[in-house]
DNA sequence: CGGCTCTTTGAGCGTTCTCAAAGGGTGTGG
DNA sequence: CCACACCCTTTGAGAACGCTCAAAGAGCCG
C-alpha cells in the first residue's frame, strides 16, 4: 500500500523523508529554445511536423531537474506551464490527506505533464532520475493552438494516448495478485527500447522498489518477495536488483497482451 | 476481485453468465439526428456552442441500448464510431485473458465513448441501465475536426477531463481499505445531481453490487459487509439496497476532497 | 572505510477472498 | 391476482494473501 506518515525509521519513513530533505538545487531553467536535436524517440515530436515543431520551439524553454530535487510542481499549484519529457523519467503522484503516496504514472521521454483543473495542477510531479524537460507557457500555448488547428488535433491524439495509458494501469492495479501486477509492470517497461535489450533479454529498472510499490499500490517488501518468487519459478533472473534478465519471455508477453 | 470463470452457480458465475445469455435485441439504431432538446445537463453540449452543435448533429444518429442487451462494442472491434451518452449509464470494461472483468469507468450523460487504438476499440462498452447514445461516424468526425479547430480544442479539454477521471479512480482503487474505496465511490456518485438529492440526502445507486465490485476491484460480498459497517458506524442508512441516505455527510465529503 | 540508501528476508497479524446459503424484490406466466 | 422463478443482496465461516514491524545484507559515495 501507499505509505503513511513516518512512524520510525522504517523503509516507508525513509523514503517519505527523502524528497523534502534535500531540495538545495532548485529546478534550473535555462532559456535554451528547443532545437530539434533530440536523440531519443520523442513521441511528441513524431506527432508534429517541422513547422509545428518550430512554432512550439519558439515558446519552449529547457528545464533540468535532478533526481531527488524538489518537485517540479505540486498538486494545487497555479498551473502556468505544460511540460514534455525529453530525457529521464518523471513520476506523477497524488498524496491523500493521510499522507499516503500514490504514483499515478511514470512519464517517459515524449510524454506530456501538467494536467490542470480549474487553473491548478491536478497532481504533483517529481523526477525519478535526472531528467530534462521542455517547458511551454500555457498562455502562449493557447494562442498557438487557436492559430494552428492541426497542432491542436495532434495534442488531442496525444491526450487520448495518455488516457489509454491511465486505463491500462487501472486494469493492472485491479489485479489481486501482486505478482501479476509486477509482471504487468515489467512488461510495460519492456516496451521501452531504452530500457530493454531484446538480444540479451535484459531489462533496466530505472526506479526504486519504493517507487514501484507506490505505483502498484503495494509494499516494497512484497515486491521483493514477488521478485524472489518469479526467480524461483524461472521466469526471471536477478542480475542486480535493478537489472533483470527475462528468462520466460513468453510468460511475460502473455501479460503484455492483456494490457 | 474481478470474477473468474463460473465454476458453479456462485454469484460471480451468475453475473458472468448474465450478459452473453440474452442479446436478442441488437442495438436499435434510429436515424434521428441530434436535436438539442436534451433535458439532462449534458457536459458535451455545454462545451459546444450552437453552431458546433449543429455541425455535430448533422453527422450524429441515435442509439438506444437496453440494460443487459449485448455490448455496444467489444475491445478489438474495428472502431467506426465515437459515442456520447445522452441518457443512462454505460460501463467501459476490459476482460483479462483469465476472463476477469474490470470496469474502467462508468460513463454518465455527456461523457464520450469509443477510445480507439490503431483503429480498434481499446475496451468494451455495455449498458448498465437502459440508455440512449449519440453515434458519430469517425470518418465524418475527422473531416469536421480539421475544418473546425475550435471544436477540436473543446474535445481536447474533454479528453483531459476523462484522463483526470481515470487518474481519480486510480487513486481510489489504490486504497487498501475496501470501505474507503466504497466511500470514495459514493462521493463520486453524489456529484451527479440526477442521483443525489441534497435536501433528503438520498443517493440512488443505479448499478448492482457486482458492477461496483468490478469497478472497485473487490467482491460483492465484501461490499455488502462495507455497507453494513458504514451503517453500523452511523455514516449511512440503507433505505433500499440501491437507495442510501447519507447521514454523516461531513465524513463523506472528506473523501470527495481527496479525489 | 564508515555512512547512507536500497534491497531482501523473517515472523505475526489482519483484511479480504472464497465457498455456502438464506432472505428480499421484481417480473412473468398461469 | 397469485405463484413461481430468477436475480440481487446479505450474512456466516474458514483459508490465504499481503501488510507491518524488525533486522540483516548489498552497493555506492565521500
Amino acid at each position: 500500500m501507499a505509505h503513511k506518515e513516518p512512524p520510525s525509521h522504517s523503509p516507508a519513513a525513509r523514503r517519505a523523508a527523502r524528497a523534502p530533505g534535500k531540495a538545495p538545487s532548485a529546478p534550473s531553467i535555462q532559456a535554451i529554445p528547443w532545437t530539434a536535436t533530440g536523440d531519443d524517440a520523442s513521441r511528441v515530436r513524431q506527432l508534429l511536423n517541422r513547422r509545428e515543431q518550430r512554432e512550439l520551439a519558439n515558446i519552449a524553454s529547457v528545464v533540468d531537474l535532478r533526481r531527488n530535487a524538489g518537485p517540479l510542481f505540486v498538486a494545487g499549484d497555479k498551473a502556468g506551464y505544460l511540460y514534455s519529457v525529453d530525457l529521464g523519467i518523471v513520476r506523477i503522484l497524488k498524496e491523500s490527506f493521510a499522507g499516503e503516496r500514490q504514483v499515478l504514472a511514470f512519464m517517459f521521454p515524449g510524454d506530456l505533464l501538467g494536467l490542470a483543473e480549474a487553473g491548478r495542477y491536478a497532481n504533483s510531479a517529481e523526477a525519478v532520475t535526472n531528467c530534462r524537460l521542455y517547458r511551454y507557457p500555457l498562455k502562449e500555448l493557447e494562442q498557438l493552438l487557436t492559430r494552428d488547428p492541426l497542432l491542436d488535433l495532434h495534442l488531442l491524439v496525444k491526450a487520448s494516448h495518455e488516457l489509454r495509458a491511465a486505463q491500462r494501469i487501472l486494469s493492472v492495479i485491479a489485479r489481486q495478485d501482486v505478482c501479476d501486477r509486477l509482471v504487468c509492470f515489467l512488461a510495460l517497461l519492456m516496451r521501452h527500447e531504452s530500457l530493454y535489450d531484446r538480444k540479451s533479454r535484459r531489462l533496466v529498472i530505472p526506479m526504486t522498489r519504493f517507487d514501484i510499490a507506490d505505483y502498484l499500490a503495494t509494499a516494497p517488501e512484497t515486491l521483493a518477495r514477488c521478485f524472489g518468487r518469479l526467480e524461483q519459478q524461472g521466469r526471471i533472473r536477478r542480475i542486480e536488483s535493478r537489472l533483470i534478465e527475462m528468462v520466460d519471455t513468453a510468460f511475460i508477453s502473455g501479460f503484455d497482451n492483456a494490457l
